[in-house]
DNA sequence: GTCTATACAACGATAGAC
DNA sequence: GTCTATCGTTGTATAGAC
């Protein structure tokens, strides 16, 4: 009965309608955040009713996570390219990922905003992820790989390369909440001192 | 006629609703989150109608928010006080900022919990902010400060205070948002850690 | 298979009686 | 000062048209 569990063939007009409906979510919750982004205005926003939006997912709350899976890809995608373009030198991969973490959040306002809406609404436990921790499709332990790496390589001092990957990755992410609740801040500025604060902390 | 106007002569009963009222919404949030936290629930366990807790608090926004002042108070306190202990020597007082910043939120998890999701719940901005960047009462400034004294003194090297302030506070909150969704790992071995870190990353 | 219509409990908030 | 009664809106569930 249910179309969500008829997973091995989607129809082409049930694939579209998740899209539209992931996409005007997007926007919504850019837009107004989370909470203003209510199933009635979700659906009056794609034509179609509430119970309709229910049709092609069972709740908003897997409306939500079907649109931060969707922002979140692009995200850790865009990561992982960059850093993967420097894999060879430990020092420039952690440049490398400094640098895109910020510029994809410099360049990528609203899909951030889904990223902490979605994160940080409750779900039901204590489980708050800033967006750098966020271990969805193992990005968090990307950052952990990349310093084990250059400690291997002998360019990097000893540590805990989990503690220090959720310290460098907790620095970007403060930063950067900083500049979304002001804009104001030169965060291409920040992200220069960034870089060397956290070359400096892992250096020999 | 509301009382809540009347700040220069509270009345007995109201200071006391008010506190008990508090005291509730902290527990309540602590235990089950935010939104379970209802209007309704807290006024059970008070012992009075949903109506009766809008008399005292203007809307549920405004008893969330004078219960996170009321704990974030003590946790600025605890930190502030630890750091002057050890404000001659900047390096040290950066030591004991980290310490302070792990140790209290390891010792009072409830309060924590409270703060988060005080935080997190969308005041229909942008205004994100992790709890070590929050700037109630100048405490995002004191990081910055104490960083900036270490300048003067010789024994820092040349940043911007503002953004290595940011990234330091950001560093303890990752550490430590890992640790309340998986409390299995050893804190103290990361507040080890994450004082090096901070060291490292500022040391000339 | 896709959707409209309708109903429901719980929420935050308000107005007004006592 | 405290309560009852009520309102609009939220997310969700079900019935049934096409």
């Amino acid at each position: 009965m249910t179309p969500r569990r008829n997973d091995g063939a989607p129809t082409f007009t049930e694939q579209a309608r998740r899209r539209q409906l992931v996409e005007c979510t997007i926007d919504l919750i850019a837009e107004k955040g989370l909470t203003a982004a209510s199933l009635s205005a979700i659906a009056e926003r794609a034509g179609l009713s509430k119970a309709a939006v229910l049709y092609h997912f069972t709740s908003k709350d897997n409306l939500t996570q079907a649109a931060f899976a969707h922002v979140l890809d692009a995200f850790t995608g865009y990561v992982a390219a960059c850093v993967a373009e420097r894999g060879d030198d430990p020092r420039a991969a952690l440049r490398a990922y400094v640098r895109a973490m910020i510029g994809y959040q410099r360049d990528h306002r609203r899909h951030v905003r889904v990223i902490t809406e979605t994160l940080l609404d409750d779900h039901g436990g204590t489980r708050f992820r800033a967006p750098g921790q966020h271990d969805v499709g193992g990005r968090g332990r990307a950052l952990a790989e990349l310093l084990e790496a250059g400690q291997r390589a002998g360019q990097f001092r000893e540590f805990d390369p989990g503690t220090v990957a959720l310290a460098v990755g907790g620095a970007i992410d403060g930063v950067v909440a900083q500049w979304l609740a002001d804009p104001g801040v030169d965060l291409d500025a920040a992200a220069d001192e960034l870089e060397t604060f956290a070359l400096r902390a892992v250096a020999r």
